[in-house]
Order: C-alpha cells, then structure tokens, then sequence
DNA sequence: ATAGGCATACCAACCGGTCGGCATTGACTT
DNA sequence: AAGTCAATGCCGACCGGTTGGTATGCCTAT
C-alpha cells in the first residue's frame, strides 16, 4: 500500500456537499454532472475517481434518510412506555430528525429511479418504518387509550405528510425549535386520538 | 377564415395526457419530448404544433391543481357556519379534490422551475389558499372554539403535507371514499384543535 | 520505480426545438 | 359542378448544444 496523496482529503466531500444542494434545489436529473464539479471546483475525473457514476452520488445521499431512524423507532419502543408517551418521543424525535437532513429529505421527496434497486431498498426501509409507526397506535387502541375511530393510517399520514412537506417551510433560523415544533406536532396528533 | 380539419381533435388530449402520466412517474427533466410522442402515437411535429414548449405543457397541467381550489374556499368560508363546520368542510373538499387529480398533484409535488413566473404565480396561488385555511382557524381560536395551544401553521402543514403525501398512497379502488377519508382526518384534526 | 489522485481531451448518444414541405380541406370563382 | 387557391394539420429529417461517461497520462508522495 503506497500513499500517495491525501486519500480522502475533502474532496470528495465536497462533491456531495454540492451535489446535495443541487439535487434539493433543482431536482437530480436536472443537474448536470458538469455543473457539480464547477461548483465543487473540481473536475470531472475527480468526480469519476470517487464515484462511479452520478447516481452513486444520489444513493449515498439517500443512505443518510433514514439511516438510523428506523432504530431509533425501534429503541423508542422498546423502553416500554404507555403509547401516549412513547408516540409522543417518536413524532418529536422524528420532526427533529427531519428538521436536521431538510435538504436530504427534500432530494428524497422529488422521488425518481422508481426501478432501481437503491431506490426500492429505501422505500422497503420507508415502509417498515411506517408499519411500526403505525403498531404503536394500533397497541393504544387494543389498550383503549386511544380511540378505535381514527384510523392509524389516517393518523399516521397527517405525520408522516408533515414531516415530509417540512423542506418546504422549516428554517432553523425559526423562532421555533424542532422540538418545540415536534411537541406541537405530537399534543395536536395525541389530542385527536384520544377522543 | 377559411377551415381546414377539426382544429383541436383529440391529438392534443393524448399529448396531454400522456405527459401527466410520465411527469408523474418520472419526473418533468427525466421525460424526453421524443418519449411522449412515441407514447402518445404522434410525432414531434404535431406537439410543437400545439405547444410551443415542454415547458407549456407542464404549466397546463400545473393550472388544473388549484385552479378552482381557492374559490371553493372562498365559497365555504362565505356560508358563514361555525368554524368547526367551516373547517371541517374545507378538509373534506381539499381531500377529495386531491384524490380526483393524484397525478397532477404528484407532478406538483415534484417542482421545479423555481424561477419560472408560471412557477412562481402557482405558489402564489398556494399560498393564498394556506392564509385562508389558516385564518378559519384563527377565527376559531379567537371564538375560543378551538384551543389557542396549537398553532394554525401546524396544525394547517399536518393538514396539506396529509394532502400532499396523498399521491404515494392514494389508490382509487381502495376500500374508503375520498370523502370518508377526509372525514377521517377532518375528526382527527378538529378533536386535537378542540382541547 | 511505482502506484494512485486527479486534469484534460474527448466521445457517442441524446436533448429540446426548428423548418421546409406535403396532403387535406373549405371558400370562392367560373 | 368543376377547378383554383390559400390556409391549415401534421410530418420527419435535421440542428447545435449538452448529456453522462471514459481514456490517457501528468504529477506527486512514497
């Protein structure tokens, strides 16, 4: 192994940096490779060194989504609270969440590659993410806590809708913070399950 | 004024039609003019003969999604019920108007064009609708009908990302009316408003 | 010497859009 | 009724520019 260079200097972080904000803004197929690099300061070989194509680039973008929230969810669950608060943790910590990768979750809400095995891999993780979502609701109303009118897709897509329209409005320069929106989010959600 | 061939048949409507369908799978950048006239069955002389652009063609299809929208909120708030029949009214009119136009609303939620003046006038328009949504509950919490804990913004953004999520799961021949649907969410929204 | 980081030059394919032309049509003339 | 003409719907070859991607080799640190 000979080191030549810095294997790793800033690079390649860059480009994703850039590429980032292109995709959020202007859409991935939008962007040209060509314009990444010139406002990464780079080239292209650069570009190609690091990744081996432009849609290794969206997927590593994609990766950070919901990377750890579905365990996040997971542990939430597994403390073992009465649902009312353990809803209450997760849709505040998943507001949060969002709040903090708010140009990710813009790339990820424009959606594309609908064929691409990335792509459905992260919507199966998406997916499992809403079923346990959806548990915790279904578990407050066999306890009676909750209301068995409101239906847990209902209620979970008023959530999920939200959190994911969040890059079209939130700025952390906001008087609110995330937590405090995430436990407005949850006494309004909350209120209307328990009837 | 001489006449020469039916003026508008139906070539039109296909071209339209088609770009929907592939605007809202793909992507507005990710769909090549050539790609909607060999779906549509015509060639590329016949779309720029009744468009002038792609461009066109999307902002046709952005025109539908709040075209008649905002009158009809106009037109509830006019009636001048209280605000919890006001309010419930509204949600189960938006809910079914966005189940009738899935597609269009899933090019919407796309974007793009953010510099466009057809952009730009759309948002506008969306904009005014979210005031107005969001001034039916002020009135409430001001009737001290609805609590003044919850915040209109959050409780409107649960509202419309509820809406605007509808297009990734929405199916027609699902169990539950557009309507049903909207009362659903309807009872769960104003329950939480109401403390 | 050597091996990897990266620049440069380059490619075929495809992009949105144009343009000259042709076939079809109704209105007008004869 | 037949012929002429202009306007129109539409075709498809073609355009310059841009696309994502690659081949080659310089340069530098070991």
């Amino acid at each position: 192994m000979a080191r030549t260079k810095d294997p790793d200097p800033e690079v390649r972080r860059r480009i994703l940096d850039v590429s980032l904000d292109l995709f959020a803004t202007k859409g991935f197929a939008a962007t040209g490779v060509q314009e990444i690099v010139t406002k990464a300061g780079v080239t292209k070989g650069a570009l190609y060194h690091y990744f081996k194509s432009k849609d290794e680039i969206l997927f590593e973008i994609y990766g950070r989504v919901f990377g750890h929230e579905l365990e996040s969810l997971q542990r939430i669950v597994a403390e073992g609270h009465d649902p009312v608060r353990t809803l209450r943790t997760i849709i505040v910590d998943l507001v949060s969440h969002t709040a903090a990768i708010t140009k990710e979750s813009a790339v990820f809400a424009r959606g594309g590659h609908a064929d691409s095995p990335h792509w459905q891999a992260m919507q199966e993780q998406w997916r499992r993410y809403q079923e346990g979502f959806r548990q915790v609701i279904r578990d407050g109303q066999d306890a009676g806590v909750f209301s068995s009118k409101a239906s847990p897709e209902v209620a979970s897509w008023s959530v999920f809708g939200f959190t994911n329209s969040m890059h079209t409005w939130y700025r952390p320069e906001g008087r609110k913070s995330p937590a405090d929106i995430g436990e407005e989010l949850a006494d309004l959600i909350l209120t209307g399950l328990q009837s």
